[in-house]
DNA sequence: TTATAGATTGCCT
DNA sequence: GGCAATCTATAAT
């Protein structure tokens, strides 16, 4: 099957659902000549004024106000003072909710995504050393170029963007859902979303 | 104006 | 398993 980009109405949902669908689906970053490209293998929802984990949470600000725009735009975050974060945000235009991308298994653009992690030495047929490139949050943000300044508010499908997710065809036989990692408020919610048993997952 | 926690990662013991 | 790195949004003064 060719590859085809997703449609807005996709993230005009609740971001549970959204979450579980973008499973198996691909993130293509397009760098100069390269393609860089992985498939979903783990993300989380956040949602709005009842999800208190969420930058939504609080209501608009500055930073969070792409949380409140039309569904398909990228949120970037910057956290912890040296990585960034990337999300998808979801429901119609005024109503905040997005999805945060954990991990990908990479599938095109090795090379390329090594070099911008700083593990070019490494030898990439070895499982241990692949899952460094992306698996978490911020490792696939640096693998993929990602960063505020560059994505934070972009269209995921305005024409050429250079950011877009792609349905392949696979489907995901199995997914395990849990508790989000590495937050404090609203954290027994079960709004993390795997494809059970992927080495991928960070 | 100052303080603090944070949707992480990598290196140390 | 513990913790430092390093910046900033937001809370507290």
């Amino acid at each position: 099957m060719k590859s085809k980009p997703l449609t807005r109405s996709f993230f005009s949902r609740d971001p549970r659902k959204v979450a579980r669908e973008l499973l198996g689906k691909l993130i293509v970053r397009r760098q100069g000549r390269a393609t860089l490209a992985g498939r979903i293998v783990e993300v989380e929802a956040y949602l709005g004024q009842n999800d208190l984990a969420a930058h939504a949470a609080a209501g608009r600000t500055a930073r969070n106000q792409v949380l409140f725009g039309p569904p398909g735009h990228a949120y970037v975050y910057f956290i912890y003072g040296m990585y960034f974060c990337l999300n998808i945000s979801c429901q119609p235009e005024g109503q905040p909710g997005c999805v945060l991308i954990r991990a990908l298994e990479p599938m095109s653009g090795i090379e390329q995504m090594a070099e911008a992690r700083g593990l070019d030495d490494f030898d990439f047929s070895r499982l241990a050393n692949l899952r460094r490139l992306t698996s978490g949050p911020g490792r696939l943000c640096e693998a993929l170029g990602i960063t505020r300044e560059r994505d934070n508010g972009k269209d995921l499908f305005s024409t050429g963007s250079d950011l877009q997710v792609l349905d392949d065809g696979y489907r995901t036989a199995r997914i395990t859902v849990s508790p989000r990692i590495g937050i404090s408020k609203s954290a027994e919610m079960p709004l993390r979303y795997v494809i059970a048993r992927n080495a991928f997952i960070s």
